[in-house]
DNA sequence: AATAATCACAACCGCTCACGG
DNA sequence: TCCGTGAGCGGTTGTGATTAT
């Protein structure tokens, strides 16, 4: 037997609000508030809409303060960072972002971010960077300069020639936080207030930046199975103390750290190449290097790269909390 | 100009969690 | 401790707008 409806759904409007609709609910949360009771307020407000609904409305649209599309390019990488460390969490990623919602940021990534992030490239995208390229070339007068200008634009550089796509256009897009490479590199964290304030986040949420998650059942994760994974590189690693006393040892098998890390549930849709699941036999040097943004040489290397984003050490965690 | 394809966003659905009786 | 209920969350679908062919 499932459970009861929350509403009678023969009885109730669907579809799209209309603007009569949005002021009744507005002025009346304005002077009562919810109420705490989303279920009774259609009927008191005499809408007919389900009060699951009128949350959603309220909430993603309705509320003060909310922010709709244009988003900024900090914005862009606190999502990517998050998302990134701690998976679709998108409620979690939305209360970062001030005027945000978690519907509008889920929206965003599954349209946008993860095409970009993937080497889908939109056609909008495209036809804004070609156009790009042309104005630039047409200033510059250079028939060379117009030439690659153009082939840049369309991603035809060799990393993601058949995605269309180049990674090198967006360095200043992001700097998104690798669950495993938060902690930056020696000499200090490369970053800003932002990649602190989430990694404070992360660290809250699960006693260190790479526990954020409650832990999944035991039971081996598929990422390690996949031939993209360079378990070795790993055993180069120096012995650190991590966050909590976690130990970081030289010789940490990949599925332990996966374990101490609880990333086996998060769910990291669009994001299999970074552990080497899935069909795509990805590469380090082939993902981002928004990914990975500080080390440009690890970049040239796949075996570098992991050891980049596997292997830093947690400098200065243990400090936090 | 018509049609198809794609995109962006709003809204819905169903599940889980938290809480009170 | 169990059960019912509502809130919250994330995945999915629907739809109108835009662009390409």
């Amino acid at each position: 037997m499932g459970r009861a409806p929350c509403c009678d759904k023969t009885s109730v409007k669907k579809g799209p609000w209309s603007p009569e609709e949005d002021a009744k609910l507005k002025s009346y949360i304005d002077q009562n508030g919810t109420g705490g009771n989303w279920i009774a307020l259609p009927q008191k407000i005499g809408l007919k809409r389900c009060g699951k609904s009128c949350r959603l409305r309220w909430l993603n649209y309705l509320r003060p303060n909310i922010k709709h599309g244009g988003f900024s390019e900090e914005e862009n990488r606190i999502i990517l960072s998050l998302y990134i460390s701690i998976g679709s969490r998108w409620s979690i990623i939305a209360a970062q972002l001030p005027g945000r919602t978690d519907n509008d940021i889920k929206n965003y990534w599954n349209t946008r971010l993860k095409k970009k992030l993937f080497g889908k490239q939109s056609r909008k995208d495209q036809r804004q960077q070609q156009q790009l390229a042309r104005q630039q070339a047409a200033a510059a007068g250079d028939g060379q300069i117009k030439q690659e200008a153009i082939r840049d634009a369309n991603g035809t550089d060799g990393l993601h020639a058949g995605a269309n796509y180049s990674w090198h256009h967006h360095h200043a897009m992001a700097v998104p936080v690798h669950p495993m490479s938060i902690p930056m590199v020696e000499g200090g964290r490369v970053g800003d207030d932002v990649d602190e304030s989430i990694r404070k986040l992360l660290f809250k949420l699960g006693g260190n930046p790479f526990a954020a998650l409650p832990a999944p059942p035991r039971m081996p994760p598929p990422m390690y199975e996949a031939p993209c994974f360079v378990a070795p590189s790993v055993h180069a690693a120096p012995l650190n103390e991590g966050v909590s006393g976690m130990q970081w040892s030289s010789a940490l098998p990949a599925l332990e750290m996966d374990e101490s890390f609880h990333f086996n549930e998060v769910k990291l849709d669009g994001l299999e190449c970074f552990f080497g699941m899935g069909d795509q036999s990805m590469r380090w040097n082939e993902v981002s290097p928004l990914v990975c943004p500080n080390n440009a040489a690890a970049a040239s290397s796949s075996q570098g790269m992991q050891q980049y984003c596997l292997l830093e050490e947690p400098a200065g965690l243990g400090t936090m909390q």
